[in-house]
DNA sequence: CGAATTTGACCCGCGC
DNA sequence: GCGCGGGTCAAATTCG
């Protein structure tokens, strides 16, 4: 079986090495590694629930909302066309947002407004956890219940150079389905974070084009602290975020600018990867290019603060 | 023994 | 309206 991500608590899991994305592995895959940063992904953050400055937010904020039909197609286009990704630049990926669609206020609002609004989209599903959309088989086969509509929160995906299908992140998971992805010979698996009040979940895949990116997509925003940071740390990890942050994106699009927030969740892996980054859910594949510098930072997302700290 | 994972079935939404 | 594929559930199984 595998390891459980996460499982490992905090102990070994210094900030710093958890939230290091660098290829800094031990076994780093050969190439390079790093992770590139562009406009999109930026767009993200803010979308995500990062705060960026207006201004930067405003720059990178590309992000259309997308409605929850778009928005799973585009996701869904992305990564069953994965190869779209991968092909853009064997060294680049990117990530994206998707909308909330019952989520009238939209992503971009719980962005860039205020803290607590994490829980904005990610807190209205009452539809899970409590499982109460559904259980079927305690059902007669015949008089199913229905399940409650889906409510799509918003998504955070990251293309990981991985040998590892479990990254680190800070966070605990179960698992709890997998899938045979279409086109692909490597199945998806689904998972939940295992605190009862958390309803964010994600998603792991390989790439059907290149088997060593891991995609790994991130839904809802964590209300509670990570195994890796139980506490405090949120300033230090903010600036040393900002710090690491700012650099890579004021290189490519608005020097000066910094990052306010945390960031996403989960990009992490202590295992072997040689980079990794994020990628644009919303963004039409069509859409996806490689960035024409990616800054090699390996520092670039060191320590980050998982969404979820934010509320603290 | 409790927790996590596996796995098949089922539901839902979308495209045709 | 139908079929397909994604996403989720939960019983069974495995693991620590």
């Amino acid at each position: 079986m595998e390891d459980k991500e996460g499982s490992n608590p905090g102990a070994e899991f210094t900030s710093e090495s958890s939230w290091t994305l660098s290829g800094g592995g031990p076994d780093s895959v050969s190439n390079g590694l790093n992770y590139f940063f562009d406009r999109e992904s930026t767009g993200i953050l803010s979308e995500f629930g990062w705060d960026l400055p207006p201004d930067h937010a405003d720059e990178f904020g590309r992000f259309a909302e997308l409605d929850r039909t778009e928005t799973r197609r585009e996701l869904e286009g992305i990564f069953s066309g994965s190869q779209s990704c991968a092909a853009a630049d064997d060294q680049v990926a990117r990530c994206s947002v998707s909308g909330t669609p019952s989520n009238p206020g939209g992503p971009a609002g719980m962005s860039t407004s205020n803290p607590s609004v994490s829980s904005s989209s990610s807190e209205d599903p009452p539809e899970k956890s409590t499982g109460s959309g559904g259980k079927q088989s305690e059902i007669p086969s015949k008089v199913k219940k229905k399940r409650q509509k889906r409510i799509r929160q918003p998504r955070f995906a990251f293309m990981t150079k991985s040998e590892v299908d479990h990254l680190e992140d800070g966070y605990r998971w179960r698992k709890y389905g997998q899938k045979a992805v279409k086109n692909s010979p490597f199945p998806r698996s689904y998972y939940r974070c295992t605190n009862s009040k958390c309803t964010v979940k994600k998603r792991v895949e390989r790439s059907s084009e290149d088997p060593t990116i891991v995609i790994t997509t991130y839904e809802g925003q964590h209300c509670h602290h990570s195994v890796a940071f139980p506490r405090g740390g949120l300033i230090s990890h903010e600036a040393a975020f900002a710090g690491q942050f700012t650099p890579a994106i004021s290189q490519l699009y608005n020097p000066g600018s910094q990052l306010h927030r945390e960031i996403p969740p989960s990009i992490t892996q202590s295992q072997s990867h040689s980079h990794q980054a994020p990628i644009d859910v919303g963004e039409s594949r069509s859409e996806l290019k490689p960035t024409s510098e990616p800054p090699t930072d390996e520092g670039l997302l060191g320590d980050i603060v998982p969404p979820g700290m934010r509320n603290r």
